[in-house]
DNA sequence: CATTGTCGGTTCATTATTTGAACCATTGGT
DNA sequence: ACCAATGGTTCAAATAATGAACCGACAATG
């Protein structure tokens, strides 16, 4: 791995749940020397990626983010694309509408969106991280992704979040069997409690799998009306986001309409 | 320069006017060889930093922005912060104000809000790039940063964007010293055209200066009392702001308010 | 329709940078 | 007063970055 990579990952520690972490830990989370890690971090701090909190303080994103997230969302509109889409997905599955996008092997949320048809509704967080075999939109983009990938998810221990998350490798491929011949991904409390996700994948220019859009809704309402109305909104919705984000879906996505 | 920080580095040549760089550009721009600059973009792209638009394309900045500015926001809610402090002293004043931070040298615009005093307002954009030398907000930061900077600033030609730029690097010395004075820096029509503006820096934990806050309004619309409004307001403001960014000003920033 | 220029991308011997074990200086807990 | 952390630093050894030249593809040009 080159130098500049090794940098950038990095980055990838950070997490809604440990937005700081010390010198000594990033090198222990990244596998590499002390001072290593202390030289690639003072680099990412000379560009405001990340900087340090009180005086010899951990480390923890800069502000530089602000600014180039700005600029690329002035280049690409896909936040603002993104949410109007998932606003009319909402407002017609009456659930919480979400996108995820995948980024060096990880899925995490980046736009959603509720509806007010109910009191209850599924709740999201920005840039969270949806595990890749425990959620419907996971499984989405594991369907239509290499095969590498999918070996290296599926190789690995799989965490069970839940006691209904289903941990079995072999039982997973079969679950990305049937989204590859249904067009969506379904995940039953595998990754909260209690929530009922349907997933569909976004492809890019290059007819890579990039993301999902999902419907979320509590497995208290979902019936079979419900899905039929989700699976059919979603798929259309999940279409027409990659269309608009100048993508092609590729040869092998022929959902059954 | 370490490998890392030319990587970096290569991400500040995108910008509002040249949101897509080709590669042979980019080397040409970053002064490195095109093998050189083809292995960092592609490092880059690996991490979703940069991405290519269509096939064969051109680069552009890439959606791990996204996600990474999404952190950053929760880990330190900044741009909130700012916006409620802004969107007071816009309301306060009847002008647009806002926020601008530096990094790597250069300035731009984070966060702004305008007021519907007026019908018309002076118009922002996000992550514009404000020149150190032609906007009261550059005057406010280099008046407040290490002399190395305002040396390598001022050391270089000074392009007028207007008319009223002030291009004589001794005059743009005396406007700093009014500026360490009074605690506030001016503009008149230096950036844009018919635009006056008032700017106060805002510091760091560190007492470092990282960037202003501003208040601008139509030079038509400038008189005395409201420009002992706007000074009042954003010093005030500004105090407030570095505060609540857990920042302090140095010992050197004594404003006669 | 051949010519030329430019583009993104690739190669490989040369070279300069990164690396990491050991070492400081501070801090905070016991 | 001690010990065990921490962030930060050093310098010879090892490795990765570098850049001139080179491709093949495409577009404009004559």
């Amino acid at each position: 791995m080159g130098t500049t990579s090794k940098a950038l990952s990095l980055l990838n520690f950070f997490s809604r749940a440990t937005p700081e972490i010390g010198l000594t830990d990033m090198a222990r989370l990244a596998g590499m020397n002390k001072a290593t890690t202390y030289r690639l971090l003072t680099d990412l701090a000379a560009h405001g990626f990340v900087e340090q909190a009180g005086t010899g303080r951990e480390y923890r994103l800069g502000p530089a983010f602000l600014r180039l997230s700005a600029l690329r969302e002035a280049a690409v509109p896909m936040r603002e694309v993104a949410v109007d889409v998932l606003k009319s997905l909402s407002i017609a599955t009456g659930e919480t509408a979400h996108m995820s996008l995948l980024q060096g092997g990880q899925l995490s949320t980046f736009a959603f969106t509720y509806s007010d048809a109910h009191g209850t509704q599924v709740r999201m967080e920005d840039a969270e991280v949806l595990t890749l075999h425990a959620t419907s939109s996971g499984l989405a983009v594991l369907t239509f992704s290499p095969a590498d990938l999918v070996d290296q998810v599926l190789s690995q221990p799989l965490k069970a979040l839940t006691p209904e998350t289903v941990t079995d490798a072999a039982q997973i491929r079969q679950q990305l069997d049937q989204c590859r011949q249904q067009g969506f991904a379904v995940s039953i409390g595998g990754f909260e409690r209690d929530v009922h996700s349907h997933a569909v994948p976004v492809f890019d220019s290059r007819s890579n799998c990039i993301g999902a859009v999902a419907v979320a809704a509590p497995v208290t309402r979902m019936d079979d009306a419900l899905q039929t109305l989700i699976q059919q909104e979603l798929l259309g919705s999940a279409v027409r986001l990659t269309r608009l984000l100048g993508g092609f879906p590729p040869a092998h996505f022929r959902p059954k309409l």
